[in-house]
DNA sequence: CGCACTCCTGACCAAGGAGGTCAGGAAAGT
DNA sequence: ACTTTCCTGACCTCCTTGGTCAGGAGTGCG
């Protein structure tokens, strides 16, 4: 239930990519790696992922670089996450839909799918355009704003 | 972002426990290893854990086993996966609260948070007794009903 | 007491993932 | 041609996952 360092650089680069999008010419992945504080060469392995998964496009050479596939405002935070680290939520590796649960744990199924769900509520609503403006979706603030959220246990 | 089968067995094995308290005498490990289907040895190390976190009891020898230390009501889900598992939602081995983003992910921070208080509210509602009565709390139930919570991504 | 039973503990182990680094190749621009 | 930048695969170390194994220590019973 750990969110992995990969994860949270492909979100980092994908949001100055985003706020990049007004330039018209490609970010280096120098700069990117500069602006977030990330290893080079790991990243790149990263952007590399994400233009497979086609939410990053990129061309080589002078003025060559990385730029979003699609506007901001259409690329998710899962849709990232899950590029990079797979299907959220995976019990044991296997989708909580596919588990059989015997005797007294039957309704476990239920809590792993409540949970999955729970996560795609927030990670599916915020989009790289709320991120970079930061204006984010009501239920973000929602779960935020409580004292409680930010204390740990 | 996923589950392990440490956490998922820990869970699983805790419901039979929550099962067996009407019962006056322990519960051996055999026993719930056969019921859940989960390698003894393996088992027994995990039982050990949720023993030095006080939510499991056990007595050696004959007649010996484990109970729960606590009611089957005032065991929480959370409290498990966390005893086996570690602090849910941390980002990089960090809590989320510790964290300081730069540039265009600034609120990226907010994002996690939310992560993590989502998932606080679905296993931290959910107690033993919901889970073995099949009676879970209302949030549950609320982000199980829709047919899409149901379906891979 | 002696013995069977059950938990307790630490050592070990194979496979894989996390978090990178390194070296070289292939396109793009000038 | 040459530089720049992405692209790719190989490699590396450390840690976690998901276990197994061997033995020790407490508990109850005859």
């Amino acid at each position: 239930m750990r969110v992995s360092a990969k994860a949270d650089y492909a979100v980092r680069a994908a949001a100055e990519l985003a706020a990049a999008q007004a330039e018209e010419s490609p970010v280096k992945g120098e700069r990117l790696a500069e602006a977030q504080d990330i290893p080079l060469q790991f990243l790149e392995h990263i952007l590399l992922e994400l233009k497979h998964h086609g939410i990053v496009r990129a061309r080589r050479g002078a003025k060559g670089g990385y730029w979003l596939a699609r506007p901001a405002d259409e690329v998710t935070v899962a849709e990232i996450v899950r590029a990079v680290e797979g299907p959220i939520a995976h019990v044991q590796s296997t989708p909580p839909e596919d588990i059989e649960y015997r005797g007294n744990a039957a309704h476990l199924q239920e809590v792993w799918i409540a949970v999955r769900a729970s996560l795609r509520n927030v990670l599916e609503e915020v989009t790289l355009a709320d991120l970079v403006s930061g204006e984010l979706p009501e239920i973000v603030g929602d779960l935020t704003s409580s004292k409680d959220a930010w204390v740990a246990r």
